[in-house]
DNA sequence: CGACCTGTTGATTCTGCTCAATCAACGTGG
DNA sequence: CCACGTTGATTGAGCAGAATCAACAGGTCG
């Protein structure tokens, strides 16, 4: 077994190696190519598969009865989505820039529950993080805590990228893409960060952004 | 088995079942009582154990660095919370009106890690369905979604408590307590619900709260 | 009874949404 | 090659709504 996943140890696993493992495990399934904006599964489809994203972004999403976008979550290579309860989706998934998408089949294989285990986790610590971003006060928190949330599971470096538009991040924090923009531009004012090009966001001060993140 | 864990099928999962099977799998534990404000663990204890709540409410917060609170999950009756990753707690815990703690040991025993995903993705579903309740727009969704929420976990008949103060609820849903108060009065003069006390509400037009929830 | 806490209500400030203009990047077709 | 239309991003002005500050009512407990 890769990963302990007794939730009273260190869950601090790889999630790389348990989707290694499942895909092992798991019949052989071809890699999807879904171009940007193209639905990989809809509100109300049948539930009961999980995807590995093996290039691109693909976002999370659910619509109000008042016709706005709730963007739910954001996944990059290498994660794992689709995992959900009840027989239908409750959400749709999307490509967001181009995504390659794999199949991930693991009915019949009941060895594997301990890796879903790990696997389920793993959304439930995503999805608190998004609570706290979420509860923020301010605008401009939200947007420098999304970029800290961004820094961690995409860069190593200095520059980080924003595949999604501004629009997909307003629906993510619950802002309009307008405020987004301002608040970028409080960033920049600030000394925290540079925007060389739409999608990417340059770290000039980390502290500082950790400060303007509350 | 009493529960069919398997994501890939139906979830609608008896949680009350599970806990029962775990804790007649685990050493019998007693009761311990917290009263109204006593803390259950705190951040950065020793995560691992397992909590079932037997009466009253339990809150799972956290602090931000400037000083406010975010509560990130209401537990009732019946609930199992401390389902976090990791070794130590990121949250702390605390009795909001006296609440019956008992505790949930499930070290060594393999067999229920089934049971544990079945646990895990009832924390996600909550998790979930706060995103959502965060994501709206105005106070007045978010207090209507709110109650929405309570009726659905607590309530059968048309009159549903509110164990929890006005302060508690404005954490939760990223508000001050006085706009809570003030949402209150437009559901009120709205004619979808009546406040015969300060923790009850009773539901008068169940489709304008939908209607006001957005 | 008085002190205190919670909740409600009011007045003001300020943040973010709405409406709108501008701009840059890109693709298309003449 | 350039005019044109489209899309995404930025910026501005005005306004609605929530936060803030403050006063007051109701309940509880000493």
């Amino acid at each position: 077994m890769l990963v302990d996943t007794g939730f009273h140890h260190d869950v601090t696993f790889n999630s790389q190696a348990i989707v290694a493992h499942l895909l092992d495990a798991g019949q052989p399934s071809a890699t999807t190519f879904h171009p940007e904006g193209a639905i990989i599964y809809a509100d109300g489809d049948r539930a009961g598969r999980l995807y590995v994203v093996e290039f691109g972004v693909v976002r999370i999403c659910r619509l109000t009865s008042d016709g706005r976008r709730q963007i739910h979550a954001f996944h990059f290579a290498g994660e794992v989505f689709g995992f959900e309860t009840g027989t239908e989706h409750q959400f749709y998934a999307e490509s967001v820039n181009g995504a390659g998408v794999r199949s991930l089949r693991t009915s019949g294989s009941e060895a594997l529950t301990s890796n879903l285990l790990a696997l389920a986790l793993n959304g439930l610590v995503k999805a608190q993080q998004h609570q706290l971003v979420l509860g923020r006060r301010s605008a401009t928190e939200k947007v420098a805590g999304f970029i800290l949330d961004m820094i961690e599971r995409l860069g190593g470096d200095d520059i980080v990228g924003l595949p999604m538009q501004r629009n997909d991040i307003a629906d993510y924090l619950g802002l309009t893409f307008e405020t987004v923009s301002r608040a970028l531009r409080v960033l920049r004012e600030e000394g925290a960060v540079r925007v060389p090009t739409v999608h990417q966001i340059e770290i000039l001060d980390l502290d500082k952004l950790h400060e303007l993140a509350g």
